[in-house]
DNA sequence: TAGATATTTAGAGTATTGTCTAAATATCTA
DNA sequence: TAGATATTTAGACAATACTCTAAATATCTA
């Protein structure tokens, strides 16, 4: 979960994700949404992936990427546990 | 939002944020349960107080930490949109 | 196979982060 | 007021993050 939460820390990669929500995509076709060099998507990508947020498929000379739901939604559990027992007394 | 998240992706400031959810507590109630200097939990108090996670209050010698309720409930708010809208088309 | 396209990897530069010790500030109490 | 206690600020240091260009790898197509 401390990878997941850091991966969503930057602007960039929450972009990215909102991005496959949506559906999945090439690095190509994400980077048109972007203005950084190829090397510094990847470099995000990358991050995504050992957070286990995302998934990468090729498919010829593309890398298709998409949300991977089981974690992403793991994720989500933990937020809103996070969030949610504020003045919880154990 | 921004500071929020970044905030959020620090274990350290995660559990100062889960004993504070608790009950509010000074400064050397909440370094009891870390093992690093003053300073360095000064500065992670900070960082929540610039996130406006957290409100400070002098009550004598000591400065008594709780959560910014409010900005709580909106940080919740968002990151749980985040997380839940996968798959909406629009 | 040679060249074109898509993506990642390597290596470097700068900025930011988390940590520390020492010093500064604020408050209390004798 | 002087000394003790609580907390923050200043300054330094090592580690990490994000960025870039150039080179490497993988795939496709003529």
């Amino acid at each position: 979960m401390q990878k997941v939460l850091e991966a969503i820390s930057d602007p960039s990669r929450r972009q990215i994700l909102e991005l496959l929500k949506r559906s999945e995509m090439s690095v190509g076709e994400i980077n048109e949404h972007f203005d950084i060099s190829g090397a510094s998507l990847s470099h995000h990508l990358n991050k995504l992936k050992s957070a286990d947020l995302v998934i990468a498929r090729r498919q010829g000379q593309n890398i298709y990427y998409s949300i991977n739901t089981s974690v992403f939604d793991d994720a989500a559990q933990f937020v809103v546990a996070f969030f949610q027992n504020k003045g919880v007394k154990k």
